[in-house]
RNA sequence: GGCGCCGUGGCCAAGUGGUAAGGCAGAGGACUGCAAAUCCUUUAUCCCCGGUUCGAAUCCGGGCGGCGCCUCCA
């Protein structure tokens, strides 16, 4: 059975089929540069990453672009508070973020577009528009979309056409539009935007372009005519990408994304997550507090991504756990002693079956928790196995290790974990050394100087297991973060 | 008001017609000098009321409760 996912289009579980066989064509509506990102951004960035790394893994060639919008109103207005133009503004926000995405085990995209480098192609989006009599023009200089041109204008949000119809909200209106809902493709220029260079020359007039239009113009340039998946937090289904099917369907004539697909919101500590509320928070934050890097990356991607899911500290420190039992039962496998025989203990037949149970999870519209739980599952079966063998066949170990590392190409968890357990030589040196003294001490059964040494290590965040083969040792990181999750 | 989502054990969360995955936490036990890790055992009238069905957490109807989007917030 193939990948199944749920398109906003249609509102409906549909098979996945690319247009060309093989080949997907991805594009995800990324951030707004003009601050740090927040968790909720990367609920939907670490799902574009899951989804990424699914195709991939499901062997499909994939195509995949995310861009970085860098001029709208509020980049304007910041920009202008510091003084600066919008491009030396954005740059280091967006630096940022990739450091975050790296830090948080997300692959890279093969293209990470700036909306001011497609102003070209977005003038020509408007003026094949305007040509097409799908827009007009206004006296300030800007251009609108005119959506009573559009017969299918409202197909994604399932919004009534017949709802709030002009004249009824269009006297409050400031613009020249036409009608209230029409948007703007093109905003005529303002003094403020020459100001931090966000002002650019067209046919029409100088002034610079709408918020819709960069998506359709980077996608169709970047991805084609029509684009396989088009992925988005929920808030972008009305207006956005409603508009972004009317300009680009509007401009080309054909259908722009096969399948529409969007992350839900997150709430945070059972609310939703707003400035006001004092409940907002940047991934730049919980870094700084040391949360672990492989929790986030847990937390977020734990629940299927059109569920609601609650960002917690409770669930932050269970995430963690989650993703230190992967690790340790990583290490045990890895450190447990082989024999060369052919006869089997089941646990090929368990690597094969979970390997089956979970791409059935991901195939029913990428259900991560189920996914999980069939990882999870396997995780139980073989350390009861390894519990009771003192050596397993090498191949048996090997398919085992092998079903961990696939399965982790699409979820990240050890890749990031991993990296949190590496520790510098000088720090392995000493750990080394202080092993050896307690080693010593327990020969001399001075259970006092020896479990002073463990808790010596312990602050260091180096925990200490005992085994028939010597004294195994690891790091854990220093928690899921001391302070509680909603900071301010 | 329009469109839509959700309500499963202490917390999180799969399962969408055949009597309940998994993670975290708790309790008891094994192992250990003590731990850690691991294993074993243990913790669910699936929000309520009707209905359909041989059979429903799963379908239908009605409640109750929580939530999202509806003028640039992922």
């Amino acid at each position: 059975m193939g990948l199944r996912l749920f398109n906003t289009l249609t509102r409906q579980l549909e098979p996945f089929e690319p247009l060309e066989p093989g080949r997907v064509g991805v594009y995800a509506c990324g951030p707004t540069i003009y601050g740090y990102a927040h968790i909720g951004n990367f609920r939907s960035f670490l799902f574009y990453d899951l989804v990424h790394r699914y195709l991939e893994w499901k062997g499909y060639d994939v195509h995949f672009v995310m861009n970085f919008t860098d001029v709208d109103d509020k980049t304007i207005r910041a920009a202008r508070a510091e003084g600066v133009g919008i491009g030396e503004f954005t740059e280091p926000f967006g630096e940022a973020i990739m450091e975050e995405a790296d830090t948080l085990g997300m692959r890279r995209f093969d293209l990470y577009p700036r909306a001011t480098d497609y102003v070209d192609e977005m003038i020509q989006l408007v003026a094949t528009l305007l040509e097409r009599g799908l827009a007009y023009r206004t006296d300030d200089g800007s251009v609108f979309y005119d959506i009573s041109a559009f017969p299918d204008y409202g197909k994604l949000s399932g919004k009534d056409l017949e709802k709030g119809r002009a004249g009824e909200r269009v006297a409050t209106d400031d613009y020249g539009k036409e009608d209230a809902r029409d948007f703007a493709l093109w905003k005529g220029v303002k003094p403020e935007d020459e100001e931090v260079g966000a002002a650019w020359d067209a046919p029409w007039g100088r002034g610079r372009p709408g918020w819709h239009v960069e998506c359709s113009a980077m996608g169709l340039a970047e991805v084609g005519t029509t684009l396989d998946l088009h992925l988005g937090g929920e808030d972008l289904i009305f207006p956005h990408h409603e508009d972004e099917i009317a300009q680009s369907e509007g401009a080309t004539g054909k259908p722009f994304a096969r399948y529409w697909l969007h992350v839900k919101h997150l709430k945070v500590e059972g609310q939703k997550m707003s400035k006001s509320l004092g409940n907002f928070i940047t991934v730049r934050d919980l870094l700084q507090r040391d949360v672990s890097p492989a929790a986030i990356r847990h937390q977020l991607l734990s629940a299927q991504y059109r569920r609601e899911l609650n960002f917690s500290q409770a669930g932050l420190e269970a995430s963690e756990r989650a993703v230190r039992r992967l690790l340790d039962f990583q290490d045990r496998l890895r450190a447990h002693p082989v024999e060369e025989v052919s006869e089997g203990l089941g646990l090929s037949e368990a690597a094969s079956r979970t390997r089956e149970n979970f791409q059935e999870a991901m195939d029913d519209d990428l259900n991560v928790s189920g996914g999980l739980g069939a990882l999870f599952t396997f995780v139980n079966e073989a350390n009861a196995i390894l519990d009771r063998e003192e050596r397993l066949p090498r191949s048996e170990r090997e398919a085992a290790l092998g079903l961990l590392d696939s399965l982790d190409e699409v979820l990240g968890l050890l890749e990031v974990g991993r990296r949190e357990r590496q520790v510098d030589r000088e720090l392995a040196a000493w750990v080394e050394e202080r092993i050896e003294a307690r080693a010593r001490a327990r020969e001399d059964r001075n259970w006092e100087a020896a479990d002073a040494i463990r808790d010596e290590l312990a602050q260091e965040g180096i925990v200490l297991e005992d085994g028939p083969e010597g004294t195994r040792w690891k790091r854990v990181g220093t928690g899921a973060g001391k302070e509680a999750g909603a900071a301010g």
